[in-house]
RNA sequence: GGGCCGGUAGCUCAGUUGGUUAGAGCACACCCUUGAUAAGGGUGGGGUCGAAAGUUCGAGUCUUUCUCGGCCCA
């Protein structure tokens, strides 16, 4: 039988890749040999690459976005660890805040329990054991998808240790001056007397007096508004007495009004040109001239009096541009009362208007407030609108039913009403300026990333750290009852600090403040604090818990990555906290990537029935199906996925499979480590050296585009290489070789020893990307070593660059596929099946004499003959026709001699 | 509603400073092979470059408007 006269693949590497089975069985294995350890022990001393983890909430299964972040992070991490970096990944998780609070709340109301008779210390140990119920699941979900990290040691926000170093990072921002009491409005229930969170509030239509008000011009570069008043609109007159600015949109066109009736007589006012006939007919005026007419950016400088500045309220209120402001209802110029609305706050705060308390928890105006002192909010409507008409700045009042928020539980009516916060400052230690030439030393991929940041940051209000809630780190914050003075002293700091680290922060609300306080102060003395800080300040503490104090780690971490969104979060709060306290960003480099959506582009959500958990993709397809969608994606933009995207990349995955499937049944599984000191490249036939270039110059590329992140570049480049390179040319121009000429031949040898290096290459290459499938393959054949991840890249040596060969087979390439163009015509008309029943006749003009010497294109061609003629005319010229002759047994070759391999 | 980013074959992606007929792989169709065989090879079809207008001798590339989608904010 001729089959035992040939070499014929023989491996045990199965076609068919039953990853979700297989996938296991290989992490069940990583465990075994405690690869993160080895891993460690590998790259002892050497560079570090330290990839911070952003923390996931420890809430919920995980979702497509969170597979992709972990995915792309450990391909990152991998390509380091085999560049020959100590590439350390310790995992993280967020636990503190409003999330796990609720879903304890929800428990209770399920079990008829009231939280209000649950001690804090025992409803905030129910959040922990929540949030470390999660981290477990998480965990498992994580390893399945191959991402290898320190999950023995993994951070978290709620570690004692982590409770700790926040307090210590507070205290830095309390010593400087940069934090600080302030106010903020938030959405309050005089009901409930209570803060409520936005998921809290639900809007109902509701009924609201409404006022046209007039604010008289004290000074403006538009010298005919002087004399003039400026007209707004609104739904809340007992905000009026809170007001400290006017806003307008400097896009807008206004004009400057004469009201001729009898009640308004020679009245001048200012409104916006778009909203003039719906103001006049709320004010029923009817004789009106337009004096002026003028672009809101005039409005710059103006300033204004306060309706009631006879009434003791002196003070100037200036004209501030805004963009919120539209002409979709009102007059096109928009009261600000800073304490009372968060677009008024943010617009005040941004022009140096700091909010005060102007209502009291129950809802009553405060001592800031004057006249109206001890008036019930909801009662002074008609107070207010009183005072305007008696100082004639009143145009008219009405009613109007609008949605409005209301609260979930006593179906109240809710309030903006400004709270004392806790504010980091932007400014007064310069944090912004910090921040932005932080940013500037930063490395972005993709780079529009830097221009977001920097954006966020110029504009961005102070740093709001303080929340009302219970699930988070305690602010560690004293105040003098008498003087109001916030007490900053190192040793309190540090006590507190070191507190937390023997027991955790839940003491803060169960134990004497004395305790905290230590021998110094007396407790009665001093109001504790029982706000805690913003989850935000919790993560963006991170670097200093983690990267700071683990030995094995450094700080600044080389990369942090995330989804874009983290631009205004992480990316953001890292930034702001480590700027505060060290003067630098805690990062080198910053990846974000963008978000998963569906196959048209679409978000995945419940309502559209698009979501694709990772978990089925894992069950269908396994991890390193996954992991290509992740490498063959563009992170610089949103990641589409579905089933039909999946399938391709199951089908691509095929093909790599295979390419590894024919270099190991070639060598029969038994892979030889190349020397390439010791082989001499010269001595290899053309075909060979081709494909020692192609290696070179593909890992040049390789080489670049990992340095640039640019996975799907370099994804398309292997596969490319795999299908184009290797399965549709090399292997099928060598399978004559392999399976037909003598073992020991020197022209198989040199194939066989190029074989080698082709798997060990692709076995590295793919590594970080096709974590499983290269080490099931590797540990088919390495005989040593324990992992592919524990191996280094190949640093291929120059000889093999070869760009006169590149050059001449490049043009070898052109002439065959016009060979085969010839070869398909026959086929077509059936007078050829296989390309070996062919016979090329090869009219080449002259200037191809260099290129063909010494090839047989009928090799080139896996034809049986190909005679080649050289003459003047165009370039190529092929003429097919069937091959006469007999068929060897052994090779398959056509032809009217014995066949000279095999006689 | 505002800011930012994006839209190139069915899919994943290339497309330099504007310059021949817009490319690759996959998928698809047809054919071959049966010695990589639930594999492998060959050939081929497929694009108004989201839409319109403008600048230019010339636009996928520059400008404007619109549209669709995403993120952030309100």
């Amino acid at each position: 039988m001729t089959k035992s006269q040939i070499n014929l693949p023989k491996t045990a590497f199965s076609m068919k890749a039953n990853l979700p089975s297989k996938e296991p069985e290989i992490l069940k294995y990583w465990s075994e040999i405690d690869l993160y350890k080895e891993l460690r022990n590998s790259r002892k001393g050497q560079e570090k690459f330290i990839l911070h983890d952003g923390p996931p909430y420890a809430n919920g299964n995980i979702h497509m976005g969170t597979a992709l972040n972990k995915i792309l992070k450990d391909i990152i991490v991998k390509f380091h660890q085999m560049d020959g970096k100590d590439s350390v990944y310790v995992p993280g998780w967020d636990c503190h805040g409003l999330p796990i609070e609720w879903k304890i709340e929800e428990q209770y109301k399920k079990n008829k329990k009231n939280k209000n008779e649950v001690p804090i210390v025992e409803f905030r140990k129910e959040c922990r054991s929540f949030a470390e119920k999660w981290i477990d699941v998480h965990k498992g979900q994580f390893k399945r998808l191959g991402v290898v990290g320190d999950w023995d040691n993994y951070y978290s926000t709620m570690s004692f240790e982590a409770e700790a170093q926040i307090v210590r990072e507070l205290g830095k921002f309390l010593k400087e001056g940069s934090l600080y009491r302030g106010f903020k409005p938030v959405l309050w229930s005089t009901v409930e007397k209570t803060a409520l969170a936005d998921a809290e509030v639900e809007y109902q239509d509701h009924k609201s007096d409404t006022i046209y008000a007039a604010f008289p011009v004290k000074f403006s570069n538009i010298k005919e508004l002087e004399e003039s008043e400026i007209i707004i609109w609104t739904t809340t007159p007992w905000t009026i007495p809170a007001n400290k600015a006017l806003a307008y949109n400097e896009s807008l066109d206004y004009d400057l009004l004469q009201i001729n009736d009898e009640q308004f007589k020679d009245k001048k006012i200012v409104v916006a040109e778009a909203l003039i006939e719906s103001i006049i007919k709320d004010c029923n005026i009817e004789d009106f001239k337009i004096l002026k007419k003028f672009k809101g950016k005039e409005l710059r400088g103006t300033v204004c009096a306060h309706p009631f500045f006879s009434l003791g309220y002196n003070f100037d209120i200036p004209m501030l541009e805004a963009r919120f402001v539209t002409t979709e209802q009102g007059t096109g110029i928009v009261h600000c009362a800073p304490s009372h609305g968060p677009d008024d706050f943010n617009l005040c705060l941004n022009n140096g208007i700091k909010a005060i308390e102007t209502v009291d928890g129950d809802g009553k105006y405060t001592s800031n407030v004057p006249l109206f002192e001890g008036l019930h909010i909801f009662k002074s409507n008609l107070v207010v609108i009183e005072k305007l008409r008696e100082q004639k700045k009143l145009l008219s009042n009405g009613e109007l039913v609008h949605s409005y928020p209301h609260s979930w539980r006593s179906k109240a009516p809710l309030v903006h009403r400004a709270t004392p916060q806790w504010f980091i400052s932007m400014d007064s230690h310069n944090l912004r300026d910090k921040a932005l030439k932080a940013i500037d030393e930063t490395t972005f991929y993709p780079s529009k990333g830097k221009e977001r940041l920097k954006a966020m940051i110029e504009t961005r209000p102070d740093w709001c750290v303080s929340r009302q809630r219970v699930w988070g780190v305690p602010l560690p914050i004293f105040v003098n009852k008498k003087s109001k003075e916030i007490l900053i002293d190192d040793e309190v700091n540090e006590n507190i600090a070191s507190i937390y680290e023997k027991e955790g922060s839940d003491c803060w609300f169960s134990d004497d403040p004395q305790k905290f306080l230590g021998k110094k102060y007396k407790a009665e003395d001093y109001e504790k604090l029982s706000d805690i800080v913003e989850v935000w300040f919790d993560s963006g503490s991170t670097h200093s818990f983690v990267l700071e104090k683990r030995e094995e780690l450094k700080w600044p971490a080389s990369m942090y990555l995330e989804g874009s969104d983290q631009h205004r979060g992480w990316f953001h709060s890292s930034l702001l906290e480590s700027c505060g306290t060290r003067g630098k960003a805690p990062f080198e480099s910053i990846l974000s990537h963008g978000f998963v959506v569906d196959g048209k582009g679409l978000k995945m959500s419940k309502s559209l029935g698009n979501v694709i958990a990772p978990e089925e993709i894992l069950k269908k397809y396994g991890a390193d199906i996954l992991r290509i969608w992740v490498a063959s994606s563009n992170y610089a933009e949103d990641l589409r996925i579905d089933y039909s995207i999946l399938d391709q990349h199951a089908e691509s995955y095929r093909k790599i499979r295979n390419t590894f499937r024919y270099l190991l049944g070639n060598i029969n599984d038994d892979y030889k480590k190349i020397e390439f000191g010791k082989i001499n490249t010269n001595e290899f036939p053309e075909l060979e050296q081709f494909m020692l270039h192609k290696i070179y110059s593909l890992n040049v590329n390789f080489v670049n585009y990992f340095k640039n992140y640019d996975f799907h570049n370099l994804y398309k480049d292997l596969l490319n290489f795999c299908t184009v390179d290797l399965s549709a040319f090399y292997f099928d121009i060598r399978k004559d070789c392999l399976y037909c000429d003598p073992v020991d031949s020197a022209k198989r040898q040199s194939c066989i020893t190029v074989l080698n290096i082709l798997l060990s290459s692709l076995l590295k290459w793919f590594a970080p990307i096709l974590s499983f499938t290269t080490e099931e393959i590797y540990q088919l054949v390495s005989k040593k070593n324990k992992s592919i991840h524990l191996e280094n890249f190949i640093d291929f040596p120059k000889k093999f660059e070869n760009k006169k060969i590149a050059e001449k087979w490049s043009e070898l390439i052109k002439i065959r596929d016009i060979c085969n163009i010839s070869i398909e015509e026959k086929r077509a008309s059936k007078d050829i099946g296989s390309s070996l029943e062919a016979e090329l006749e090869i009219k080449l003009n002259n200037k191809f004499k260099e290129i063909v010497n010494n090839i047989d294109l009928s090799e080139l061609c896996i034809t049986s003959k190909a005679e080649i003629n050289f003459d003047d005319q165009s370039d190529v010229r092929v003429v097919t026709q069937k091959a006469s002759g007999q068929k060897c047994p052994v090779c398959w070759k056509i032809s009217s001699d014995p066949c000279e391999r095999h006689p």
